[in-house]
DNA sequence: ATGATCGGAATGAACGTTCGATTTAGAGGG
DNA sequence: CCCTCTAAATCGAACGTTCATTCCGATCAT
């Protein structure tokens, strides 16, 4: 997850994330950090600016990552549907394979120690670039409901992130059935009906 | 919005909203509390137990007050869909006007900061509740999909959480249109189909 | 007068950060 | 192969600040 950083990095990166999601920013202190991780405080800040630097730069890691993840094979096909489809399954692998991150992010992608620089390359690094994309894509070729891309998409992101906080609150489980209901439901929500209805490909 | 409190708590609860959104946990000082609430740190302790207890009154409070606010006029009816689309509307509405509220309630739900007791209470004193109860009588009538109704509620809940925070953000305008169009795609999502037809007015 | 309410300086712990000392790694010369 | 030198890496005690909380005197209501 933190490949491009050094052994350092690395360690305290992950420590912190550990830390962060376990107890709450104000208990994550750099003392802990540094006595989890093996590193000194001293070295941590040999390598991090700041404590605020250490999460931001986390922040980052994972919103790259997750990019990465959720895109692969996105450029595949030039048809619709299955890039719909993959990218929203990847999605939800994704934080159900790396839980500790996508809690993290959908934590503090709304606090203010997250500098907004942080939350710009959030936005052209991450999936929602793309995505939005495929949306206005979907839309110009009639099969989605004419209204504004970045909305749908948003709409259908926090469709899926509540089904995931659904699952790792054990509210219900998330099972292979449901996910697949699920997309085929946000898809159906978007899908411009009525008069265009056939169309068989 | 804090009307059960007395002029002191209601001071401090409010004062500790608008900094906690502004700043974050950790810069949310008892001091600066006091300073911006004009209530001394002295006599918050009179009423509080605890920074964690302002805290956790806070959440309690706004649960409350976001239940009795989605839920008003919920039992008027016996029909699925009028109550389907008063109760979400009314979310929608409540989060545009408290947007303070909605930055909380989503920012701190998943903290460890805030005790289970606390999250507790909001499930059974909020609108949760009642609105799993709705989905679940759509399923038993057939106007629903047969899927877990704790899921869809949740995946629904999800839609609108994150079309308001794009609008919160500033990445779109929430018009009133949108608005109609999400509860509809919402319901369309969910929709036992076979009976394709178009929706009507 | 007396108990509830309030104020704000005092306290002690904890935190982020700094800094000089120490260790490690690697290059170059003999 | 070993010794020397140097710069980077690492360490952790120490520093100064800030914070939550306490304490006790002052004020208010009855």
């Amino acid at each position: 997850m933190f490949e491009s950083y050094n052994k350092v990095q690395k360690a305290v990166l992950e420590t912190t994330l550990g830390i962060l999601i376990e107890k709450d920013l104000q208990a994550t202190s750099m003392s802990l950090i540094a006595k989890q991780s093996g590193v000194s405080t001293g070295n941590i800040y040999h390598y991090f600016d700041s404590k605020e630097a250490v999460i931001n730069e986390l922040y980052k890691a994972i919103v790259k990552f997750n990019g990465e993840y959720v895109l692969k094979g996105f450029y595949d096909t030039d048809d619709i549907r299955p890039r719909f489809d993959r990218a929203w399954d990847r999605y939800v692998r994704l934080s159900l394979e790396h839980p500790q991150g996508f809690r993290f992010i959908e934590q503090y992608s709304f606090s203010p120690y997250i500098y907004p620089e942080s939350k710009g390359e959030a936005y052209e690094g991450g999936w929602c670039g793309p995505m939005n994309k495929l949306y206005e894509e979907a839309i110009g070729r009639g099969e989605f409901v004419k209204e504004n891309p970045a909305a749908l998409v948003q709409m259908h992101t926090g469709s899926f992130v509540y089904l995931i906080k659904g699952h790792l609150e054990g509210r219900f489980q998330l099972t292979e059935e449901l996910i697949r209901t699920a997309i085929r439901s946000c898809w159906n929500s978007v899908r411009a009906e009525e008069t265009a209805s056939a169309d068989p490909a």
